[in-house]
DNA sequence: CATTCTTTGACTAATGTTGACTAATATTAT
DNA sequence: ATAATATTAGTCAACATTAGTCAAAGAATG
Protein backbone atom coordinates (compact mmCIF):
# COMPACT_ATOMS: atom_id res chain seq x y z
CA UNK A 1 0.00 0.00 0.00
CA UNK A 2 1.44 3.19 -1.06
CA UNK A 3 0.79 6.71 0.44
CA UNK A 4 2.37 6.48 3.98
CA UNK A 5 3.47 9.66 3.84
CA UNK A 6 1.81 13.43 3.88
CA UNK A 7 2.48 14.29 0.38
CA UNK A 8 0.91 11.46 -0.83
CA UNK A 9 -1.81 12.26 1.44
CA UNK A 10 -2.11 16.15 0.31
CA UNK A 11 -2.11 14.47 -3.63
CA UNK A 12 -4.98 12.93 -2.85
CA UNK A 13 -6.99 15.10 -1.45
CA UNK A 14 -6.00 17.45 -4.16
CA UNK A 15 -7.02 15.04 -6.57
CA UNK A 16 -10.28 13.99 -5.17
CA UNK A 17 -11.51 17.78 -5.63
CA UNK A 18 -10.21 17.50 -9.09
CA UNK A 19 -11.95 14.80 -9.46
CA UNK A 20 -15.31 16.40 -9.47
CA UNK A 21 -14.30 19.88 -10.49
CA UNK A 22 -12.15 20.80 -13.69
CA UNK A 23 -10.00 22.50 -11.27
CA UNK A 24 -9.14 23.29 -7.58
CA UNK A 25 -7.96 26.70 -6.17
CA UNK A 26 -6.21 26.97 -2.85
CA UNK A 27 -4.49 28.72 -0.53
CA UNK A 28 -1.02 28.02 0.52
CA UNK A 29 -1.09 28.51 4.12
CA UNK A 30 -4.51 27.13 4.64
CA UNK A 31 -3.94 23.47 2.76
CA UNK A 32 -0.07 23.55 4.85
CA UNK A 33 -2.52 24.11 8.32
CA UNK A 34 -4.70 21.64 7.42
CA UNK A 35 -2.12 18.70 7.28
CA UNK A 36 0.15 20.31 9.53
CA UNK A 37 3.44 20.72 7.42
CA UNK A 38 5.07 24.02 6.41
CA UNK A 39 3.92 26.25 3.34
CA UNK A 40 6.60 25.36 0.87
CA UNK A 41 5.59 21.42 1.20
CA UNK A 42 2.97 22.34 -0.87
CA UNK A 43 5.03 23.24 -3.52
CA UNK A 44 6.78 20.34 -3.56
CA UNK A 45 3.46 18.51 -3.87
CA UNK A 46 2.46 20.35 -6.99
CA UNK A 47 6.26 19.83 -8.27
CA UNK A 48 6.30 16.41 -7.88
CA UNK A 49 2.87 15.47 -8.89
CA UNK A 50 0.70 17.95 -10.90
CA UNK A 51 3.03 18.68 -13.86
CA UNK A 52 2.10 19.25 -17.23
CA UNK A 53 3.60 15.18 -17.90
CA UNK A 54 0.45 14.43 -15.40
CA UNK A 55 -1.95 16.40 -16.98
CA UNK A 56 -2.28 19.63 -14.55
CA UNK A 57 -1.61 23.21 -15.12
CA UNK A 58 -0.44 25.26 -12.53
CA UNK A 59 -1.32 29.09 -11.99
CA UNK A 60 -0.98 31.02 -9.16
CA UNK A 61 -0.33 34.89 -7.44
CA UNK A 62 1.21 36.11 -4.61
CA UNK A 63 -0.06 38.82 -2.28
CA UNK A 64 -2.96 39.59 -0.59
CA UNK A 65 -5.44 37.21 -1.96
CA UNK A 66 -3.13 35.17 -3.24
CA UNK A 67 -3.76 31.51 -4.44
CA UNK A 68 -2.25 28.57 -6.29
CA UNK A 69 -5.02 27.34 -8.76
CA UNK A 70 -4.72 23.62 -10.70
CA UNK A 71 -6.06 22.60 -13.38
CA UNK A 72 -6.90 19.09 -15.53
CA UNK A 73 -5.76 19.55 -18.80
CA UNK A 74 -6.63 17.11 -21.76
CA UNK A 75 -3.42 15.69 -23.38
CA UNK A 76 -3.19 15.37 -26.92
CA UNK A 77 -2.77 12.46 -28.88
CA UNK A 78 0.40 13.81 -31.32
CA UNK A 79 2.58 13.04 -28.68
CA UNK A 80 4.61 10.80 -30.78
CA UNK A 81 5.34 12.97 -33.94
CA UNK A 82 6.32 16.00 -30.80
CA UNK A 83 8.51 13.64 -28.97
CA UNK A 84 10.84 12.88 -32.23
CA UNK A 85 11.16 16.05 -33.16
CA UNK A 86 11.73 17.04 -29.55
CA UNK A 87 14.79 14.15 -29.77
CA UNK A 88 16.24 15.71 -33.02
CA UNK A 89 16.39 19.39 -31.33
CA UNK A 90 18.68 19.24 -28.73
CA UNK A 91 19.62 21.56 -26.92
CA UNK A 92 20.77 23.89 -29.93
CA UNK A 93 19.42 23.98 -33.25
CA UNK A 94 19.84 26.56 -36.42
CA UNK A 95 17.22 28.42 -38.30
CA UNK A 96 17.26 26.60 -40.99
CA UNK A 97 16.42 23.00 -38.96
CA UNK A 98 14.10 24.68 -36.99
CA UNK A 99 12.15 26.03 -39.80
CA UNK A 100 11.92 22.81 -41.45
CA UNK A 101 10.96 21.29 -37.99
CA UNK A 102 7.68 24.01 -37.90
CA UNK A 103 7.43 23.21 -41.80
CA UNK A 104 7.12 19.33 -40.76
CA UNK A 105 4.19 20.56 -37.77
CA UNK A 106 2.31 22.49 -40.61
CA UNK A 107 2.23 19.22 -43.19
CA UNK A 108 0.92 16.88 -40.51
CA UNK A 109 -1.42 19.05 -39.54
CA UNK A 110 -0.33 19.34 -35.94
CA UNK A 111 -1.07 23.62 -36.62
CA UNK A 112 -1.97 25.81 -38.70
CA UNK A 113 -0.85 28.15 -41.12
CA UNK A 114 -0.83 31.03 -38.72
CA UNK A 115 0.60 28.80 -35.55
CA UNK A 116 3.56 28.03 -38.19
CA UNK A 117 4.11 31.57 -39.02
CA UNK A 118 4.13 32.99 -35.43
CA UNK A 119 6.25 30.00 -34.44
CA UNK A 120 8.54 31.04 -37.15
CA UNK A 121 8.85 34.45 -35.61
CA UNK A 122 10.01 33.20 -32.50
CA UNK A 123 12.49 31.37 -33.44
CA UNK A 124 13.87 33.49 -36.37
CA UNK A 125 17.64 34.97 -35.84
CA UNK A 126 16.49 38.62 -37.06
CA UNK A 127 14.13 38.55 -34.01
CA UNK A 128 16.90 37.92 -31.22
CA UNK A 129 19.44 40.13 -32.04
CA UNK A 130 21.75 38.25 -30.27
CA UNK A 131 25.43 38.26 -32.07
CA UNK A 132 26.88 35.07 -30.39
CA UNK A 133 25.74 32.42 -32.41
CA UNK A 134 25.89 29.37 -29.56
CA UNK A 135 23.68 31.36 -27.46
CA UNK A 136 21.08 32.08 -30.43
CA UNK A 137 21.16 28.35 -31.26
CA UNK A 138 20.76 26.91 -27.64
CA UNK A 139 18.35 29.83 -26.90
CA UNK A 140 16.11 29.15 -30.57
CA UNK A 141 16.46 25.18 -28.99
CA UNK A 142 14.61 26.35 -25.86
CA UNK A 143 11.95 27.96 -27.19
CA UNK A 144 11.40 25.67 -29.75
CA UNK A 145 10.59 22.64 -27.76
CA UNK A 146 8.79 24.89 -24.91
CA UNK A 147 6.51 25.91 -28.29
CA UNK A 148 5.95 21.80 -29.11
CA UNK A 149 5.23 20.61 -25.85
CA UNK A 150 2.70 23.51 -25.79
CA UNK A 151 0.74 21.83 -28.49
CA UNK A 152 0.72 18.68 -26.21
CA UNK A 153 -2.11 19.35 -24.39
CA UNK A 154 -4.86 22.37 -24.48
CA UNK A 155 -6.01 24.02 -21.57
CA UNK B 1 -12.32 31.42 -6.06
CA UNK B 2 -9.93 33.79 -7.39
CA UNK B 3 -9.99 37.68 -6.84
CA UNK B 4 -10.19 37.83 -3.20
CA UNK B 5 -8.57 41.31 -2.88
CA UNK B 6 -9.93 44.23 -3.00
CA UNK B 7 -8.45 45.49 -6.07
CA UNK B 8 -9.68 42.69 -7.55
CA UNK B 9 -13.27 43.82 -6.80
CA UNK B 10 -12.74 47.15 -8.08
CA UNK B 11 -11.55 45.74 -11.04
CA UNK B 12 -14.22 43.62 -11.64
CA UNK B 13 -16.53 46.31 -10.73
CA UNK B 14 -15.34 48.76 -13.08
CA UNK B 15 -15.75 46.21 -15.95
CA UNK B 16 -18.59 45.79 -15.52
CA UNK B 17 -19.77 49.20 -16.90
CA UNK B 18 -17.14 49.15 -19.44
CA UNK B 19 -19.11 46.13 -20.84
CA UNK B 20 -22.00 48.09 -21.00
CA UNK B 21 -20.55 51.49 -22.35
CA UNK B 22 -17.30 52.64 -24.28
CA UNK B 23 -16.01 54.63 -21.30
CA UNK B 24 -16.42 55.03 -17.85
CA UNK B 25 -16.02 58.18 -15.74
CA UNK B 26 -15.52 58.38 -11.97
CA UNK B 27 -14.76 60.57 -9.03
CA UNK B 28 -11.62 58.86 -7.34
CA UNK B 29 -12.71 59.67 -3.96
CA UNK B 30 -16.65 58.44 -4.32
CA UNK B 31 -15.27 54.65 -5.61
CA UNK B 32 -12.61 54.88 -3.05
CA UNK B 33 -15.50 56.09 -0.25
CA UNK B 34 -17.56 53.06 -2.07
CA UNK B 35 -15.25 50.21 -1.25
CA UNK B 36 -13.79 51.80 1.88
CA UNK B 37 -10.47 52.04 0.49
CA UNK B 38 -7.82 54.86 0.37
CA UNK B 39 -8.41 57.36 -2.79
CA UNK B 40 -4.92 56.02 -4.10
CA UNK B 41 -6.08 52.57 -4.38
CA UNK B 42 -7.96 53.91 -6.93
CA UNK B 43 -4.66 54.72 -8.35
CA UNK B 44 -3.22 51.16 -8.10
CA UNK B 45 -6.04 49.62 -9.20
CA UNK B 46 -5.87 51.70 -12.37
CA UNK B 47 -2.08 51.28 -12.66
CA UNK B 48 -2.15 47.58 -12.53
CA UNK B 49 -5.61 46.47 -14.59
CA UNK B 50 -6.19 49.40 -16.88
CA UNK B 51 -3.12 50.02 -19.22
CA UNK B 52 -2.89 49.62 -22.61
CA UNK B 53 -1.62 46.79 -22.23
CA UNK B 54 -4.83 45.35 -20.96
CA UNK B 55 -6.46 48.09 -23.90
CA UNK B 56 -7.77 50.46 -21.73
CA UNK B 57 -6.49 54.61 -21.96
CA UNK B 58 -6.88 56.39 -19.05
CA UNK B 59 -6.89 60.06 -19.05
CA UNK B 60 -8.02 62.47 -15.78
CA UNK B 61 -8.64 65.78 -14.42
CA UNK B 62 -7.31 67.46 -10.93
CA UNK B 63 -8.79 70.18 -9.40
CA UNK B 64 -12.72 70.71 -8.96
CA UNK B 65 -14.79 69.00 -10.76
CA UNK B 66 -12.07 66.49 -11.67
CA UNK B 67 -12.42 62.78 -13.04
CA UNK B 68 -10.84 59.78 -13.61
CA UNK B 69 -12.05 58.90 -17.59
CA UNK B 70 -10.95 54.83 -18.48
CA UNK B 71 -12.50 54.00 -22.17
CA UNK B 72 -11.97 50.80 -23.60
CA UNK B 73 -9.99 50.96 -26.56
CA UNK B 74 -10.28 48.72 -29.85
CA UNK B 75 -6.93 47.43 -31.09
CA UNK B 76 -9.19 45.98 -34.34
CA UNK B 77 -9.60 49.43 -35.79
CA UNK B 78 -6.79 51.37 -34.41
CA UNK B 79 -3.88 51.43 -35.97
CA UNK B 80 -2.45 53.65 -33.44
CA UNK B 81 -2.97 51.63 -30.56
CA UNK B 82 -0.98 48.51 -31.93
CA UNK B 83 1.81 51.21 -32.09
CA UNK B 84 1.30 52.70 -28.94
CA UNK B 85 1.35 49.02 -27.58
CA UNK B 86 4.83 48.49 -29.37
CA UNK B 87 6.31 51.89 -28.29
CA UNK B 88 5.26 50.56 -24.64
CA UNK B 89 7.23 47.50 -24.65
CA UNK B 90 10.50 49.64 -26.14
CA UNK B 91 13.02 47.33 -25.62
CA UNK B 92 12.02 45.65 -22.37
CA UNK B 93 9.06 44.00 -20.98
CA UNK B 94 8.03 41.86 -18.01
CA UNK B 95 6.44 38.72 -18.60
CA UNK B 96 3.57 39.90 -16.60
CA UNK B 97 2.95 43.03 -18.87
CA UNK B 98 3.68 40.81 -22.33
CA UNK B 99 1.02 38.09 -21.20
CA UNK B 100 -1.01 41.15 -20.44
CA UNK B 101 -0.68 42.05 -23.93
CA UNK B 102 -1.01 38.90 -25.45
CA UNK B 103 -4.23 38.23 -23.34
CA UNK B 104 -5.53 41.79 -24.86
CA UNK B 105 -4.80 40.30 -28.03
CA UNK B 106 -7.24 37.35 -27.49
CA UNK B 107 -9.94 39.55 -25.63
CA UNK B 108 -10.05 41.35 -29.28
CA UNK B 109 -10.68 38.72 -31.63
CA UNK B 110 -7.06 39.65 -33.14
CA UNK B 111 -5.82 35.48 -31.91
CA UNK B 112 -7.29 32.73 -30.99
CA UNK B 113 -6.85 30.82 -28.49
CA UNK B 114 -4.01 28.45 -29.49
CA UNK B 115 -2.10 31.09 -31.07
CA UNK B 116 -2.38 33.43 -27.69
CA UNK B 117 -0.84 29.93 -25.86
CA UNK B 118 1.71 29.79 -28.04
CA UNK B 119 3.01 33.08 -28.01
CA UNK B 120 3.13 33.39 -24.37
CA UNK B 121 5.19 30.26 -24.14
CA UNK B 122 7.54 32.32 -26.58
CA UNK B 123 7.84 34.98 -24.02
CA UNK B 124 7.77 33.13 -20.79
CA UNK B 125 10.98 33.49 -18.55
CA UNK B 126 10.43 29.22 -17.97
CA UNK B 127 11.63 28.93 -21.42
CA UNK B 128 14.04 30.94 -21.31
CA UNK B 129 16.74 29.56 -18.95
CA UNK B 130 18.69 32.74 -18.67
CA UNK B 131 19.49 34.36 -15.29
CA UNK B 132 20.21 37.83 -16.34
CA UNK B 133 16.99 39.85 -15.71
CA UNK B 134 17.67 42.37 -18.22
CA UNK B 135 18.94 40.34 -20.65
CA UNK B 136 15.40 38.19 -20.19
CA UNK B 137 13.19 41.03 -20.48
CA UNK B 138 14.98 42.39 -23.58
CA UNK B 139 15.28 39.13 -25.31
CA UNK B 140 11.24 39.39 -24.28
CA UNK B 141 10.76 42.41 -26.20
CA UNK B 142 12.21 41.85 -29.41
CA UNK B 143 10.03 38.47 -29.34
CA UNK B 144 6.85 40.05 -28.88
CA UNK B 145 7.52 42.87 -31.22
CA UNK B 146 8.22 40.67 -33.72
CA UNK B 147 5.23 38.42 -32.95
CA UNK B 148 2.92 41.44 -33.04
CA UNK B 149 4.13 42.87 -36.30
CA UNK B 150 3.60 39.13 -37.97
CA UNK B 151 0.28 39.79 -36.78
CA UNK B 152 0.00 42.68 -38.98
CA UNK B 153 -0.32 40.82 -42.31
CA UNK B 154 -1.12 37.63 -43.42
CA UNK B 155 0.68 34.95 -45.25
C1' DC C 1 25.07 1.71 2.80
C1' DA C 2 24.05 4.39 -0.97
C1' DT C 3 20.62 6.61 -3.24
C1' DT C 4 16.40 8.77 -3.77
C1' DC C 5 12.41 10.89 -1.82
C1' DT C 6 10.41 13.78 1.78
C1' DT C 7 10.31 17.37 5.20
C1' DT C 8 11.67 21.72 7.03
C1' DG C 9 12.71 26.53 7.42
C1' DA C 10 15.36 30.63 6.17
C1' DC C 11 15.46 33.65 2.65
C1' DT C 12 13.45 35.80 -1.64
C1' DA C 13 9.97 37.69 -4.75
C1' DA C 14 5.57 39.32 -6.15
C1' DT C 15 1.43 41.69 -5.19
C1' DG C 16 -1.70 44.49 -2.39
C1' DT C 17 -2.77 48.32 1.12
C1' DT C 18 -2.11 52.57 3.35
C1' DG C 19 -1.11 57.35 4.21
C1' DA C 20 1.81 61.43 3.97
C1' DC C 21 3.15 64.50 0.75
C1' DT C 22 2.88 66.72 -3.98
C1' DA C 23 0.72 68.69 -8.16
C1' DA C 24 -2.86 70.44 -10.91
C1' DT C 25 -7.11 72.85 -11.53
C1' DA C 26 -11.07 75.54 -10.01
C1' DT C 27 -13.14 78.94 -7.12
C1' DT C 28 -13.25 82.88 -4.26
C1' DA C 29 -11.46 87.09 -2.28
C1' DT C 30 -8.91 91.30 -2.84
C1' DA D 1 -6.05 90.52 -12.80
C1' DT D 2 -3.88 88.41 -9.04
C1' DA D 3 -3.50 86.01 -4.91
C1' DA D 4 -5.28 82.97 -1.65
C1' DT D 5 -7.89 78.99 -0.81
C1' DA D 6 -10.42 74.85 -1.87
C1' DT D 7 -10.85 70.72 -4.37
C1' DT D 8 -9.62 67.37 -6.74
C1' DA D 9 -5.94 63.51 -8.59
C1' DG D 10 -0.83 61.62 -8.58
C1' DT D 11 3.44 59.76 -6.51
C1' DC D 12 6.09 57.24 -3.59
C1' DA D 13 7.76 54.69 0.04
C1' DA D 14 6.68 51.93 4.10
C1' DC D 15 4.31 48.04 5.47
C1' DA D 16 1.35 43.80 4.87
C1' DT D 17 0.28 39.55 2.76
C1' DT D 18 0.71 36.16 0.14
C1' DA D 19 3.66 32.34 -2.82
C1' DG D 20 8.48 30.55 -4.61
C1' DT D 21 13.29 28.84 -4.14
C1' DC D 22 16.84 26.33 -2.38
C1' DA D 23 19.63 23.64 0.31
C1' DA D 24 20.22 21.04 4.43
C1' DA D 25 18.50 17.47 7.34
C1' DG D 26 15.79 13.32 7.91
C1' DA D 27 13.35 9.13 6.28
C1' DA D 28 12.55 5.43 3.22
C1' DT D 29 13.96 2.31 -0.17
C1' DG D 30 16.50 -1.22 -2.57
Amino acid sequence: MEGQNISDVIERYLKTILADSEHVEIRRSEIANLFDVVPSQINYVIKTRFTIQNGYMVESKRGGGGYIRIEKVNLLDDVSVLNSLIKVIGNSISERDAVSIIQTLYDEGVVSRREADLMVVAIEKSTYSISDRQLENALRANILISLLNRLRYES
